[in-house]
DNA sequence: TTATAAATATGTAATGATTACAAACTTAGA
DNA sequence: TCTAAGTTTGTAATCATTACATATTTATAA
């Protein structure tokens, strides 16, 4: 995947920092938090700080190239995969995973007349894995 | 609607603050966050500490009367009402809106054997109110 | 190339929400 | 009434995020 390319495409300028957090957060489908993030590639940018990676995922948000999960109330992750989809995190493991679906299959029982533009629905329980290991 | 009784059926001592803060809650169905009940109910009991606030919520959240709504990554917000619903909030004028709907009509495209025990939905957009006072 | 301005990144301080904790108060039972 | 347990309170500590001033880098023009 063209990293610069896409970057530039939505009027973000590709420094050196925001190439490497971008890719990172392409790469890692984990939806790291700020920490982890900074934490992760402090180790290859040594001069980088954290105010950089906030500023930087701000800017990404509003330039429509990432997302908050808000899936916890205490913990804000992020995400580069803009296709809609949903997530699952597992109370046992922590883990974060993307679910597929498709969100114009959700039937309310009332539609208002209100203009939805954004859907983010947050699922919790225990994983596959998780469930396998319980003794 | 029998306060006393609902907390005693899930092992809540009614002391005053707990029936105020849970009435509160049931009452006022806008979502409020730690400052907004804290700040109106501290007239009323002018003792109240946000810490009480705070430990009243958790409280209730462990014992199954209430839950958080976290539909923006900045602020916490709570609900009394256990039945199933989605929400809504408005980003012009804020507010958060309760919308009835059945989760099982969501059609998830690979249902992993993932054990689903919670499930939020979160919308955004405009709602019908602001959409009308548009000039 | 060099000078200058704009954009970006950095480090530290400030803010604000939440939690930890110890002391004060209240309640219920012996 | 006495005592212990449960509850509330106020303050201090913690932690994530933002504000802001400075430093660095990049782009542009002379
Ligand atoms: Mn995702
Ligand atoms: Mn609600
Ligand atoms: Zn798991
Ligand atoms: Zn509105």
């Amino acid at each position: 995947m063209d990293f610069v390319g896409h970057l530039t495409a939505h009027n973000i300028k590709p420094s050196l920092q925001r190439i490497k957090i971008y890719e990172y957060l392409h790469e890692n489908r984990a939806h790291p938090t700020v920490e982890t993030i900074y934490s992760d590639l402090v180790d290859e940018i040594p001069t980088l700080s954290k105010t950089t990676v906030y500023n930087t995922l701000k800017l990404f948000i509003d330039n429509g190239i990432a997302s908050t999960v808000t899936i916890e109330d205490n913990e804000v992750r992020y995400d580069a995969i803009m296709d809609e989809h949903a997530h699952f995190k597992c109370d046992s493991c922590g883990n974060v995973y993307d679910i597929e679906m498709d969100i114009s299959t959700i039937k309310f029982k009332k539609i208002n007349s209100f203009k939805v533009e954004t859907t983010n629905i947050y699922l919790k329980g225990k994983c596959n894995k998780c469930l396998t290991n319980k003794n």
